[in-house]
DNA sequence: GCGATTGA
DNA sequence: TCAATCGC
């Protein structure tokens, strides 16, 4: 196998090195070149002379670094840096981005530190050569690390290795920062011992080979040497551990392998304004002059750039990749980003304080943003860190163009093949701009609209509900447990003895026996492996004229208990933050395949709503301050309202606009009876119609859950139909529709494309028919609060109000306040809902509030 | 109807 | 993987 090898550039002190090593020289319009062209002659001379495999050049970010803090005399009484180094160092950066090097600069890192780094990270994978004017580099000196620093001027260079530094030296290139300290530094204003050169700093060294040896035998030193290494003894070991470069960065080389390619056309644009003729020739390149660019385009050398044929701007745009640390959301933290242009230049940040966040920040300024999982970046660096019209999540606009997949096993595949992610954040980051050129041109105008002003906007506003968190009373919810838990053991001992056999009652399987082969009761349904034993079933078997009834009333009880105690009660508990009392869910706003959010860990929005056991569950949860209160607002049959709007018909709008109880005016209509005098039973009826119609429920389904004869629901489904001849028409001709696009459209333009529907069992007909007269309406509604949440924030921010949304649950808002504060928020809350959209139906949202959730 | 979660 | 159950 043959080795690697690899060039890491110190371009800082190589660039400072040639500036005052060469005279003054200027470009035609007067900017200072000489550390440019000096540097630049180094560089190529070097690659020229070594031909190595890879070139990274690394610069020191600003910032302070750990030396400044240890020492804080470190590099001061330094003139400051002067501005016409400055000016050409960032053309130098350019230049390098442009000659396809990656460019290295780390905030809070020196480039030396980084350098060594990756020389402990290439340890038996490769050998490096280092190019340096500095001399404490040469610390790093090994078998296969060798050491090139220019020796007068900027044309001879002087390699170590460790022979040849042993022959200079005399002792092994790891003791070099025991030796440099011994003598100090004036360019780091590290004093050293006076009386101490390197002549006897090198003579001591050889001899004792550490500074701690030294001391052991400092007895054996002249009388006033030794004295004056007592009175710096701590001095000297601060200053050792200054001049050790640090080397616990991860940075593997491997990551900005083919980082990027040379970018001629640009270079020769640079090289033609410094007035550059040998440096392109070196390179091979054309520099035309300039008043023959017409020519040149005529003869028409045929020769594309990559920004010649695209009308991007490119240097605009940067792509993040990020890693974070820490429990998601609570504490989840940004550990590792890199930012990535076009042409392959990184920079890296391993942030540890505000101060890094805000360089980032401010890096990102006037920038087009392209990230993976923008919601997760904010949450991370806890709060938005830029204008949300700069930011393209191609996560948002992978799962726009396909919903269903962006969840899955094959979406996840092929996510993966595009980012790459396996091989280092630099990789990721730099495949975001080629993820960014295939899913842009696929999204038309309205996934674009979706994306920019509800998917992105709402990443933040979910960011802050999942970091505010919800607060549970743990003593409450403990109380709670061991009432269920008493009351479960009750449960089972009565079910034991009734049945008089033990089994294990989370079995489906070994209730079924229990209950059919056991009791001999009779079997009502059955699933694909054996009895069904749900719901429905054991209602049934409970209402039996029969001493084994019993079993299954208890057993209904039992499966109550059991969901509220070992589905709610227990991961609540566990879900609890120790540090912050509360429950931080997590919002997903990228994995359902009709748009609406889902929450998990612990899941919020399927909290038991109605009966005894959930009250006193919903009770645990309290607002986070003293004063505070729970403001909920929710939609008043936002489905049912989209169906009117969308179907257009005209009695199901009318019953709206006048305010009507939907489901009483269904009946009405369906049974042909007055408004005033529909019964309950017939209510409950019409309600599960309009339920079942949205969900496109089946006559088999109506007749199951209304528990009436098939015959009977399809009747009444007819009655429906011709009672709303609109709806009827949107349903036939949703599926249709659907069918010849290859994908429903929602009211916004959110798309579903129906052969990537995986949720549905066989993709069946009917299932798939269900899927496209549900998902436009399902998905309207789900815009429709989402803008209403977006809307919901910017009122709150604007009007600084201390307010926080803390829970959505489709169609209902939940926000915490101060009690004194519930009129305002109530009104803000109710107005960002109701005018959320203008529908051809109005929109109403009931409101309450209360001390618990129970009471909302 | 869908999504999330749990337990066997 | 499936059945069951909570929410919408």
């Amino acid at each position: 196998m043959k080795e690697e090898r690899i060039l890491l550039v110190d371009g800082h002190a190589l660039a400072f090195r040639a500036f005052y090593a060469l005279p003054e020289l200027n470009a035609p319009d007067g900017m200072p070149t000489n550390a440019i062209l000096g540097f630049l002659n180094m560089l190529l001379k070097i690659i020229n002379d070594e031909n190595p495999d890879q070139v990274i050049v690394f610069f020191d970010a600003k910032g302070e670094t750990f030396r400044h803090e240890a020492y804080k005399e470190y590099k001061e009484g330094r003139p400051p840096t002067p501005e016409e180094f400055k000016s050409q160092l960032l053309l130098i950066k350019e230049i390098m981005k442009y000659l396809g090097y990656p460019v290295i600069e780390i905030e809070g890192v020196e480039a030396d530190d980084a350098i060594a780094s990756v020389v402990r990270i290439l340890e038996g994978k490769g050998s490096a050569l280092v190019l340096t004017a500095d001399k404490d580099m040469l610390q790093l000196i090994r078998a296969d690390v060798k050491v090139m620093r220019p020796i007068k001027g900027v044309s001879t260079f002087k390699v170590y290795d460790e022979k040849t530094f042993e022959e200079e030296f005399g002792f092994p290139p790891s003791s070099f920062p025991d030796y440099l300290s011994l003598i100090g530094d004036k360019v780091d204003n590290i004093p050293g011992i006076p009386g101490i050169g390197s002549k006897r700093a090198s003579a001591l060294i050889q001899q004792y080979g550490s500074l701690e040896n030294l001391y052991e035998h400092i007895n054996e030193l002249p009388q006033k040497i030794a004295s004056s290494l007592k009175d710096k003894k701590d001095e000297l070991f601060q200053w050792r551990e200054l001049i050790r470069l640090r080397d616990t960065l991860c940075i593997s080389p491997d990551e900005f392998k083919g980082g990027g390619e040379r970018n001629n056309e640009a270079l020769i644009g640079i090289f033609q304004r410094l007035g550059f003729k040998q440096i392109p020739e070196r390179l091979g390149l054309r520099v035309k002059d300039v008043d023959s660019r017409e020519t040149r385009s005529k003869a028409g050398e045929g020769e594309k750039t990559p920004n010649t044929e695209e009308s991007q701007d490119w240097s605009k745009i940067v792509a993040l990749a990020f890693e974070g640390r820490g429990r998601y959301p609570q504490s989840f933290a940004l550990s590792r980003c890199v930012l990535a242009e076009r042409e392959g230049s990184f920079y890296l940040l391993e942030p540890k304080g505000d101060d890094d966040y805000d360089a980032l920040v401010e890096k990102l300024r006037e920038k087009e943003i392209l990230i993976w999982g923008f919601k997760e970046f904010t949450t991370s660096i806890k709060k938005a860190p830029f204008e949300k019209d700069k930011v393209w999540d191609g996560k948002i606009a992978y799962y726009l163009l396909h919903p269903d997949k962006s969840s899955s096993k094959e979406g996840l595949a092929e996510i993966k093949k595009m980012l790459k992610s396996e091989e280092g954040l630099d990789k990721e980051a730099l495949s975001l701009f080629d993820l960014y050129g295939k899913i842009s041109s696929e999204m038309d105008e309205a996934l674009h609209g979706l994306m920019y002003r509800i998917d992105i906007p709402l990443s933040v506003v979910l960011s802050r509900m999942e970091r505010k968190g919800i607060r549970l009373d743990l003593d409450h919810l403990w109380k709670v447990k061991q009432e269920l838990e008493r009351t479960l053991d009750d449960v089972k001992a009565s079910i034991d003895m009734a049945a008089g056999y033990k089994v294990n009652l989370n079995s489906p399987k070994q209730v079924g026996w229990l209950l059919f082969d056991h009791l001999g009761l009779p079997v009502i349904k059955k699933t694909k492996t054996g009895y069904s034993t749900d719901v429905t079933v054991l209602e049934e078997l409970s209402r039996l004229d029969r001493p084994e009834a019993l079993v299954a009333k208890l057993l209904l009880d039992h499966r109550e208990l059991t969901k509220m105690l070992t589905g709610f009660v227990q991961p609540l508990i566990d879900a609890i933050d120790p540090k912050t009392g509360k429950v931080h869910t997590t919002f997903e706003h990228t994995s359902t395949g009709t748009g609406r959010l889902s929450s998990r860990d612990p899941n919020l929005q399927n909290l038991p709503a109605y009966g005894d056991w959930a009250m006193k569950l919903k009770e645990a949860f309290v607002p986070d301050r003293r004063d505070g209160i729970f403001i909920a607002a929710d939609y008043s049959q936002i489905e049912l309202r989209v169906l009117a709007h969308i179907s257009g018909d005209k009695k199901l709008c009318e019953a709206f606009e006048r305010g009507r109880d939907i489901h009483a005016e269904t009946a009405a209509w369906i049974f042909g009876v007055d408004t005033e005098k529909v019964s309950p039973e017939l209510r409950r009826m019409a309600k599960m119609i309009n339920f079942g119609l949205l969900y496109g429920m089946t006559p088999y389904g109506l007749a199951s859950r209304l528990n009436i004869g098939r015959e009977e629901a399809k009747t009444i489904i007819d009655r429906y139909f011709s009672a709303f001849p609109k709806v009827g028409d949107y349903i036939e001709k949703s599926y249709e529709e659907a069918r010849k696009r290859g994908y429903t459209l929602s009211l916004f333009g959110r798309r579903r494309p129906l052969n990537e529907v995986t949720t549905v069992v066989g993709n069946s007909t009917a299932a798939l028919k269900r899927v496209a007269i549900n998902t436009p309406i399902q998905s309207t509604a789900a815009d429709i609060t989402k803008i209403a949440m977006i809307r919901l924030d910017e009122a709150l921010q604007r009007e600084n109000i201390d307010a926080a949304l803390i829970l959505q649950i489709h169609d209902s808002l939940i926000c915490e306040c101060s009690a004194k504060d519930e009129e305002v928020v109530s009104g803000i809350l109710k107005e960002s809902m109701e005018s959320a959209v203008e529908l051809s139906v109005p929109l109403e949202v009931n409101l309450k509030s209360g001390r618990t959730l129970a009471e909302v």
